[in-house]
RNA sequence: GGAAGGGUGGCUGAGUGGUUAAAGGCACCUGACUCGAAAUCAGGAGAUGGGGCAACCCAUCCGUAGGUUCGAAUCCUACCCCUUCCGCCA
């Protein structure tokens, strides 16, 4: 979230790089500086009835030790009301503070000041590109017609399992997609310093509060129940992202500036209800409701968040770099962020069975905003608490890299013809029907 | 799911209604002693919020949330988590 005191000091300033992408609202921050005021306001008062309070109740205290009751009895009596007028006063600040940061959850991350303007992906500037468009002799398939006929993917039956949007890989496509998530995982922890960890796959709320999902994507997640017990529903979420559990594994915490950075990467499957999208590019494994992915997370000093930014995404281009598939890398604008991010840059690998490019991966430097929001700290050469930039990317997602990797490398004769770093992981050079 | 025990600072561990300003110990930092170190001695050191130009001051924090009381780490209620044992289970 955003700092409150940076609002009370700069509130223009925080109104106007909000209002450079969607979601900014002057009225919100207006509402957000008079609760403010008012919970302040009402502390001032609770905290000298309080300190009175205390004063005088040590004066009993005393009173009694001496034996003194009806002195006692009597200052007793005097402060009995107090306690009301600090439980109305407490009710106030609460109340204030309750409702500020209501409004601060639902508040996005105001951009960094090199991301450039513009109001739709339209404007997000190409940073560059690897490789070239791959050349066939041949009209190029869609994935989805060679996953029929190599029987890669069970579409009709994945839909039947769990409804549209779901996948069932079969045969080589079940192999394919494994092989993938063990390829980028030792590559990451083998050839660029990362931690494999693997986390819950269900997560608690606070974990999607923490990294920005909730409350305001609610929406888009898929809720657990326990059992037949409605009560607990709102509890457990599907994660729709790794980032969700490991950006969150240190919450609450105070680390030392040593330890940092620290690199974590993770496998899992990425769960979203996408509400609200449904007949939008469904078919195939484009948009699909569960995709696995392999995520990498950044905990990193303050001064150092917008270089490990640059590392992160070269981490992530890497992938695409050894596997020879052609990619470009967007900078997103102001009006293409996501909620939490400071600054996003896109990476897009070229499907030619789609004519297309596909987001595989979306690299982006989140600053102080989801330290702030799960309290994660680290104590800096001076002894100071600091919130770490928390940075967050896909190394790669499986479904659309299977995607642009099958389309590219198809063969006339309708097989598909693997590059080198993963016939070991495969167990194969070649799929074919 | 059942039974018992437990959650106190970076760690350990006292504390069952009022100098808790959270004892003692360990680790840490500073100083003294020393050529230097060890040992010893002395001192220091948490977080959050609010106020003040500042030295500082005030409030809150003993798993979480309520309650009782002039006053709660301490008493009451609910919940969460951990340990051990039993049951069930991949």
């Amino acid at each position: 979230m955003i700092d409150i005191k940076w609002i009370r000091e700069q509130p223009d300033l925080v109104k106007q790089r909000l209002a450079s992408r969607h979601g900014g609202d002057d009225a919100q921050i207006d509402a957000v500086l008079q609760l403010d005021e008012q919970r302040r306001h009402a502390l001032k008062q609770v905290e000298d009835l309080k300190a009175l309070r205390n004063k005088v109740s040590k004066e009993i205290g005393a009173l009694m030790g001496q034996k003194k009751l009806p002195e006692a009895d009597a200052k007793k009596a005097e402060t009995r009301t107090l306690g009301d007028q600090i439980a109305v006063l407490d009710k106030t600040a609460a109340d204030a503070e309750a409702a500020r940061d209501a409004i601060l959850l639902r508040l996005p991350n105001p951009p960094h000041a090199s991301v450039p303007g513009g109001s739709s992906a339209a404007d997000n500037p190409e940073v560059k590109h690897w490789g070239a468009k791959p050349e066939f002799a041949f009209t190029p398939k869609s994935h989805v017609a060679l996953c029929e006929s190599l029987k890669l993917v069970d579409f009709a039956r994945g839909a039947k399992l769990s409804g549209s949007g779901f996948l069932l890989y079969t045969h080589w496509g079940a192999r394919l997609e494994r092989a993938l998530i063990q390829f980028l995982l030792d590559l990451h922890t083998a050839q660029h310093g990362y931690t494999e960890v693997a986390p819950p796959h269900i997560v608690s709320r606070d974990c999607m509060v923490g990294v920005g999902q909730f409350p305001k994507f609610e929406d888009q997640a898929y809720a657990v129940r326990e059992g037949a017990d409605d009560s607990t529903l709102g509890r457990l979420y599907l994660l729709p992202t790794a980032e969700a559990p490991v950006a969150n594994i240190h919450r609450e915490e105070i680390l030392p500036h040593t330890q940092l950075p620290i690199n974590y990467c993770a496998y899992s499957p990425c769960f979203r209800a996408e509400a609200g999208a449904a007949g939008v590019g469904t078919r195939g494994m484009i948009r699909v409701h569960q995709f696995d992915k392999v995520e990498l997370v950044k905990i990193v000093r303050q001064e150092e968040g917008y270089a490990e930014l640059e590392k992160l995404l070269a981490d992530a281009e890497k992938v695409l770099q050894l596997l020879g598939l052609h990619y470009r890398v967007v900078l997103l604008c102001t009006g293409d962020m996501g909620f939490a991010s400071a600054k996003t840059y896109d990476i897009e690998v070229w499907a030619p069975g789609q004519n297309a490019y596909l987001e595989v991966s979306s690299c982006s430097n989140t600053d102080e905003f989801q330290a702030r929001r799960m309290n994660l700290r680290y104590k800096d050469a001076q002894g100071v608490n600091q919130f770490p930039h928390l940075l967050n990317g896909s190394g790669t997602a499986l479904a659309r890299l299977f995607v642009a990797l099958i389309e590219t490398y198809q063969q006339a004769d309708g097989s598909v013809l693997l590059p080198e770093p993963l016939h070991k992981y495969v167990g194969t050079e070649r799929i074919t029907a």
